[in-house]
RNA sequence: GCACCCGUAGCUCAGCUGGAUAGAGCGUUGCCCUCCGAAGGCAGAGGUCACAGGUUCGAAUCCUGUCGGGUGCGCCA
């Protein structure tokens, strides 16, 4: 069982072969002139070159000896070797009566299964989440559930920065406001035990919550700026707790598990679930080893008082920099993490293939990082790829910067977004039948929505404007759109078990069931090119065709309101766009509600 | 300076392993709710695909150059 799109394909490069040329001249789109036809073939044009013979001699050669497929009720030539092919209504029929029984709905699976990583979201302890986390969440939950359903076995990572200088920051900040907390810490490091330890968990507990931390981070942060001997301080907390110093990993945990728990929770909410959270911290132990066993096989070499990994080729265009793995001052760098943690990985998972989604301008470091560790030997040969994103940019036609205050936080900006779903629903006087709680949930969705359909709809690696206008804006191309889509049919279903209505047979005929039967068909193909692109805009791009199809096909055809013998063919077809267009939005991390 | 990415309708973006009349959405003009949810449907206006060369029967798509914009280029992550 596959798509049209692929079996004709598969018959025309038949055709080819049958006239002495290559098979993959065949190559079928959906055509570019609906009137004339709904596949095209344009073989016979590149074929002509190679082959010295007109191309509309090659075309008439080739569509003759398609005649006989039973699924074609025309093949015709156009222009100078166009071959138009137009599918029989029994052929979009028994391939929309296939979809619609199909558990996949149509999609295909890879041929291979791998294992596959997929890294993304990067979200850090007690930095609040801003538009560029959701740019990468949103995108790496798309890749992963892509992934995910074409067959591979896939495991995401949040990889949680839990273990930077902020953190030193932190716990030299608590311990500057807190002296009672300080000498707890020094008791317990004087005689580390159950009874040392408790006070100070039960101190931190209290004293420090996640709304202490987003506060107390920024003015650390800023502090650190100006004041040179604070700065001092906490990079010797941070020095001493990677080393292992007692007191601070106890702090230090409470930080990172209140983060962690409250971000679950907020990714959560927005339809992003990681499988591990991995942080920097898991592989702080492993670098020591690591940098020893780099050093004894030669491969880091000393350089201006640090020790580099050399990774620049002579068949380089652009200059790269080497690896920086131990700094002057015998610290491991933010490459030096990365380089442990893909062998960390190699260890606990062992993925034929690593996606790294994150912003395009870590390009260089991405493939320094690579480099290295196909040197090392910790990651075959390009199985390591970075899947790069533009910036998220103000209607000022500038990034967001992600580290310096003025930000738009990741909270509000869904706060913003929930407001106008909020708003427009009782505008369109939606959701009056819901319950307070079930309302919010919608309005949720509705913004959720709204917002990553935004994102996804444009290819990941270019930038776009990040208007609130346009994210707010629910008319059109949009996630509340395509909701609104999917709730429109569900509520028809409904309707229909009411009246006892029963789905039969999908047969078409008019031309509005077959462009939605020709939508549906090509499902299959969109999640396979967003596969292969790490380009979740393919799968946004086909929901929104499917969707105006149905649309088309909903003011066109009533199902209901229909001819006794169309009622139950018209409704197993819109249950199979309802089976089909859900499962699109699930694999953008798109929530339908049932109503709205 | 070097490298990478981008320049398509008034705006925001698709299309780019070359192929028939370059597509959407917003905005804009005009229709359509006494039939299933009008956040919708139908019809229209709007484009020298930055510019100049080149390859080709054929270029938005490939190559070169120019201009314009963005990003990156070892001790922050």
């Amino acid at each position: 069982m596959g798509d049209l799109r692929t079996g004709l394909g598969e018959a025309v490069g038949a055709a080819f072969a049958g006239a002495g040329l290559a098979p993959s001249y065949g190559r079928v789109t959906p055509s570019d002139r609906p009137d004339l036809a709904d596949f095209q073939c344009n073989g016979a044009l590149a074929a002509a070159k190679a082959a010295a013979r007109k191309p509309r001699e090659i075309a008439e050669d080739v569509a003759a000896r398609l005649a006989g497929d039973p699924r074609l009720a025309e093949v015709s030539l156009a222009g100078p070797g166009f071959i138009n092919l137009k599918v029989s209504d029994a052929a979009l029929s028994a391939r929309a009566n296939e979809v619609a029984h199909d558990p996949r709905r149509g999609g295909s699976a890879v041929e291979h299964r791998r294992r596959i990583l997929v890294d993304y979201g990067g979200p850090n302890v007690a930095k609040e989440m801003h538009v560029g986390h959701l740019r990468a969440s949103i995108i790496g939950e798309a890749v992963k559930r892509i992934y995910r359903f074409r067959g591979d076995e896939v495991v995401g990572d949040a990889h949680f920065g839990d273990w930077g200088f902020q953190m030193g920051l932190l716990i030299s900040a608590v311990l500057d406001a807190d002296p009672a907390l300080a000498d707890l810490v020094a008791s317990y490091e004087t005689a580390p035990a159950e009874a040392t330890k408790a006070p100070v968990l039960a101190r931190i507990a209290e004293t420090v919550s996640l709304e202490d931390l987003d506060r107390i981070y920024p003015d650390a942060s800023a502090r650190s700026k100006t004041d040179a001997d604070y700065r001092d301080r906490a990079r010797r907390a941070t020095a001493e707790l990677q080393a292992g110093r007692a007191g601070y990993r106890l702090i230090w945990s409470h930080f990172a598990s209140v983060t962690h728990l409250a971000l679950e929770r907020d990714f959560h909410a927005l339809g992003i679930d990681f499988d591990v959270w991995k942080g920097e911290s898991d592989v702080n132990d492993l670098i020591e080893p690591m940098v020893a066993e780099l050093r004894q096989r030669g491969l880091l070499f000393p350089d201006q008082g640090a020790e580099i990994i050399r990774v620049a080729r002579n068949d380089d265009k652009r200059e790269l920099p080497p690896l920086l793995v131990v700094s002057s001052e015998g610290s491991a760098m933010y490459g030096t993490t990365d380089l442990a943690t893909i062998l960390d990985r190699s260890r606990y998972f062992g993925p034929d293939h690593a996606l790294y989604v994150v912003d395009q301008r870590q390009a260089d470091h991405f493939e320094v990082v690579f480099r290295a560790a196909y040197l090392a030997g910790y990651a075959a040969e390009g199985s390591l790829e970075h899947v790069g994103f533009g910036t998220m940019n103000g209607t000022d036609g500038k990034p967001f910067k992600t580290r310096e205050g003025g930000v738009l936080k990741l909270r509000d900006l869904i706060e913003m977004t929930t407001a106008k779903a909020r708003e427009r629903l009782h505008e369109a006087g939606l959701g009056g039948e819901l319950s307070p709680e079930d309302f919010e949930a919608t309005a949720l969705k509705v913004a959720v929505a709204a917002l990553k359909f935004a994102d996804l709809s444009n290819f990941r690696g270019t930038s776009y404007v990040f208007d609130l206008d346009r994210f707010s804006s629910f008319e059109g191309k949009t996630g509340p759109y395509l909701l609104y889509q999917a709730v429109r049919v569900k509520s028809l279903l409904r309707r229909a078990a009411d009246e006892g209505v029963e789905p039969a047979a999908i047969e078409v005929g008019e031309g509005a069931e077959r462009d939605l039967v020709l939508a549906l068909d090509a499902f299959g193909h969109a999640v396979a090119e967003a596969y292969d692109k790490k380009a979740p805009h393919f799968v946004a791009e086909h929901a929104y065709r499917l969707a105006g199809a149905f649309s088309k096909f909903y003011a066109a055809c009533p199902i209901l309101a229909g001819a006794p013998a169309q009622r139950g063919s018209r409704l197993a077809l819109a249950t199979a766009t309802l089976l089909q267009l859900d499962l699109a939005l699930d694999l953008l991390g798109i929530a339908t509600p049932d109503r709205m």
